[in-house]
DNA sequence: TTTGAAAACTTAACACTGTTAAGTATATTT
DNA sequence: AAATATACTTAACAGTGTTAAGTTTTCAAA
């Protein structure tokens, strides 16, 4: 029985080998330029044994963005000192636009790519890391409204509002459409601008 | 004289051979699955021939593009009959929504990929049909302001918002990751919802 | 301790991709 | 008719994800 574990653990550590190769490979050259050859050369494997691990690429960077979510929500821990629910929803906003910024490969891969939605569909399994922020944005709408800050509507309407609006400037910066609307410099200012716009308008007169 | 202007002619039809068998296959098979050498099978050419109307397959894909929004801005001429600012803004984000849900494979190319874009870079020329649109809608967000209708701020500021919210929801929806905060028979109903909320939360009490 | 099977890993290959250099027809001009 | 442009193709390079088959290593039972 001992060593069977061993044996899984063995499997664990190249699992999760292949996995920091692959994120250090496009955190560094970029998300397009991983391919099954490049993670396999990185760790000194032939690039076919990748598969005895993973079902498949997507299969892998399915992974690389549940580790960027475990990044995303580590920002978000501060939060739950915010008592004023409107000021904790700006400031998931303002979490979600840094992240964005300074992770363009993660965020590119979290919510731009559909590689790992496929993976997620074929593994049948769940998108956890993503739902568990989802929850936790929908909890924040819904509290303030209760508390007659914001006016009361479909809890999903707010919420799809507000992650639209944050996930559009992100994706439009990444993908260099932004800076059709303002100049570069002005850019994430206005981004910022945009989001506190936002919510002191939805805020309840 | 005659004789040029036939060839340069001849050479225009070819391009326009290239494109339009390019917009048939993503639109039937997906981005994704355009290859030049499919493009090229499917008008009876070596594939090599298409570098001698392009300058590479980023080129042809920007080209597309601009078709794609000809046919987007083609929806909006209905739109200057609407005297309110407001309500023609509103127009605008249903016409975006509409859009890019009915045309997931332009959208893509659009606002999504960063394909054209870098297109754009080396050709060295400038978004002409995107930026059109943008100014529309800087000048309808201007005119409320003016009007008194919306609460005087930098109008890209807003504008951005505007436009972040709608991309944000549509291209969320077209990577399968709106599903995951609403069931998919509600979704477009939702995005609507929340771009009707947007623009009464907006509206200046 | 040797045998035999199971596990781990690699080699070779397939069918693709975008792109370029060199070669071949086809017009057009001299 | 010969020379020159123009239009197009063939062959190849270097890369991609992925699979089938073969090899080496590990490890338990005889």
């Amino acid at each position: 029985m001992g060593i069977v574990a061993r044996k899984e653990k063995q499997k664990q550590e190249i699992r999760s080998l292949i996995l920091e190769a692959s994120m250090k490979l496009f955190v560094e050259e970029g998300f397009s330029k991983v391919s099954v050859r490049k993670i396999a050369e990185r760790i000194q494997y032939s690039p076919t044994t990748l598969y005895l691990y993973f079902k498949d690429k997507n299969e892998i960077l399915f992974h690389c963005c549940e580790s960027g979510f475990e990044k995303m929500l580590s920002q978000n821990i501060a939060l739950t000192l915010i008592n004023d629910p409107i000021e904790r929803l700006h400031q998931m906003g303002v979490n979600y636009l840094n992240f964005g910024l300074e992770n363009p490969e993660y965020y590119d891969l979290m919510f731009i790519q559909e590689a790992p939605m496929s993976a997620l569909i074929d593994m049948g399994a769940g998108w956890s890391s993503g739902d568990q922020a989802l929850e936790a944005l929908k909890m924040v709408v819904h509290e303030a409204m209760q508390k007659g800050l914001l006016v009361s509507t479909k809890v999903e309407t707010v919420a799809m509002a507000v992650w639209g609006m944050v996930h559009g400037l992100v994706s439009l910066a990444i993908r260099q459409r932004l800076d059709k609307l303002v100049p570069a410099e002005d850019m994430e200012q206005t981004m910022h601008d945009s989001l506190d716009w936002l919510l002191k308008t939805m805020k309840k007169a």
